[in-house]
DNA sequence: TGTTAGCACTCAGTATTCAGGAGTGCTAAC
DNA sequence: GTTAGCACTCCTGAATACTGAGTGCTAACA
């Protein structure tokens, strides 16, 4: 892939991204030999261009306008050509200070990681709440609401905690509610949340006797509500401000789409292994965002995997600045996390 | 003000309104001849628009345009004109049922509430959440998080929950945060919310001895809380589908201003006295709205007024449907809410 | 006196034409 | 291999004319 084309092709495919990224208008010849780094002449460029549109990462609007790069040009920019712009120091220390201030509550902090996501690259931020399930339980307090109901709040190593209404036999009330949770604080504490249910269950059993049914349930569905994650989209109403997105019609479908999340959750819940993806408009399983790249980079706490947040824009995004945002977004919040997790050991 | 215009004007007037609320584009006299209602040639229609014009309640886009209803037009005929549309059995049923079925957690109860509004109004819907200062207590504990930092978790007699974080003094561990909730809630069980601080304080003081100081925090914390109501906007996106916002910067600046919230906060906040109410165009100072209209009715726990809920939509809004409907959700919620009230007295 | 038919007038919207300009591809010369 | 030159394409924006919906006014009518 990599020596698919020489320097000269290369160097010239890079400029017009660069170009196109900032205008979002089809660029032409003499625009580019204006360029600091190409010094040739239009015509000469042209006849490269003309390769380039036939090596297929070119697309000509109609005759006489320049040329603006599709997807193929945007994955071999991505892969071998963007620099990865770094921050300005003043970024990087922006972001570092902001996440660190207020880390009380772990939602907040996410959605404090969305926005500044979102602010500073003025595209839509999408960020998914970390994995509980891999968090060690701290405490359980199972709390009677109304009769048949109970609120199961789990405080885990990390500080966060989680709230869970349960179904709960009729007759069981405080008394017998505290009494459950202080023999699950006594067994389980320390244990990891996905172990819980089977951890718990055969301690428990001898021990709620003929309430173990009930018991059971109960555990289900706080082992439910465990795995579940949420997403937190912030500024989607940013793409407004591209010519992308002059028209209404593509703007009230993007935002349906992604106001829905059902498909950046997908995305973000992937794990294919990899820190950082990027998904190209068409690479998208989503006709809805064939206009737009997604680029998702995971975050961790200690060495794991907990979590991903993601930058969406039009395809014609700057790719070199969302990858450095994220990768820094992502390493600070690793850090927060994992600081918050030491300082509760 | 009823009897500013002949019977003859208003229903002209009315006419107008309602074609123009459908349509969207100028009415002219002889549309207006058409109306089933208007048995008058399109010559004297023009006679009585003219004068509707001077009068200050009709508007020309240009000269050989129809009229358009203004501000002043919109008020009188929801002041005077209007008939308050019933909806349909179905929808009243539809409403009826899908507020009914799942009442378990009170903040799904007001998302779903939202999601209804905007779904059958086709407009924007706004909720907000149910005072919890006039609840009752009903049960509180304390939970410690990390050093410092501690969980209260609040049920009231309503069934609602809601969920604090305090800081508390060093070294106030489990243990003690157990002993102070269980202080609290054999104390304070039963009483409103809002007078918790002040009641248990004196009861408290003696009992908790060195640390008043800290607890006294506590209780601020909770209070100002309490006092907190949210907002759930839903589908602002709705309002792209109206040729009043084919515009791509009218659409921003209206989804930017309605999804920050504040001013429709502000709006269901201020409790004016009256159930009911209609603020158009202009009427809203906020002057990012002075296209919008928004209509508020307020709900009830019992007899007592604890939220708001509205919908938001271009000034040129169904005021009937729109009033109608939000007058059985408002009835729907306070009966919801209001029978989870009653079911644990 | 109120209503209506008729008519001249206005003006947004659409289609048409035209000139200008940006950009291309090709050819021939360097 | 590079570049200058040139004919060609086609978008864009301005100017122009045409159409049609709608008005206001006047005069006739009931």
């Amino acid at each position: 892939m990599t020596e698919l084309l020489d320097v000269r092709k290369m160097r010239i495919l890079e400029a017009i991204v660069d170009d196109y990224i900032l205008t979002a208008s089809p660029v032409g010849s003499r625009t580019l030999s204006k360029h600091e780094d190409i010094e040739l002449s239009p015509a000469t460029i042209r006849n490269e261009m003309s390769d380039l549109t036939e090596l297929g990462f070119l697309e000509q609007p109609h005759t006489s306008a320049g040329r603006v790069p599709n997807e193929k040009a945007y994955r071999l920019y991505v892969n071998n050509i963007m620099d990865r712009a770094s921050l300005t120091p003043d970024e990087t220390e922006y972001i570092r200070s902001h996440l660190n201030t207020k880390v009380s509550e772990v939602g907040e902090v996410i959605k404090q990681t969305a926005r500044m996501l979102s602010g500073i690259t003025n595209y839509t931020s999408v960020v998914l709440t970390p994995q509980m399930k891999r968090a060690r339980l701290k405490h359980i307090s199972l709390i009677s609401v109304t009769e048949g109901s109970a609120l199961a709040v789990i405080v885990t190593n990390s500080g966060s905690t989680m709230n869970t209404m349960l179904d709960v036999p009729k007759g069981m009330g405080q008394k017998q509610l505290e009494h459950l949770s202080a023999l699950m604080n006594e067994r389980c504490c320390g244990y990891r949340l996905d172990d819980i249910r089977k951890t718990l269950l055969p301690l428990l059993q001898d021990e709620v006797g003929e309430q173990a049914d009930a018991v059971m349930d109960m555990l289900e569905g706080i082992s439910a509500d465990i795995e579940k994650q949420d997403v937190e989209v912030v500024g989607a109403t940013n793409m407004l401000n591209y010519p992308e997105y002059s028209d209404v019609g593509k703007a009230r479908s993007f935002l349906t789409e992604v106001e829905s999340g059902d498909y950046l959750k997908r995305v973000l819940t992937t794990d294919d292994g990899v820190e950082l993806t990027v998904r190209i408009g068409n690479e998208n399983d989503n006709p809805e965002l064939r206009d737009c790249s997604v680029v998702t980079v995971s975050y961790r706490v200690g060495d794991e995997k907990v979590g991903s947040m993601g930058v969406i824009g039009p395809t014609r995004m700057d790719y070199g600045k969302v990858v450095a945002v994220l990768k820094c977004m992502s390493e600070s919040l690793s850090n927060v996390l994992s600081g918050l997790l030491d300082s509760n050991k």
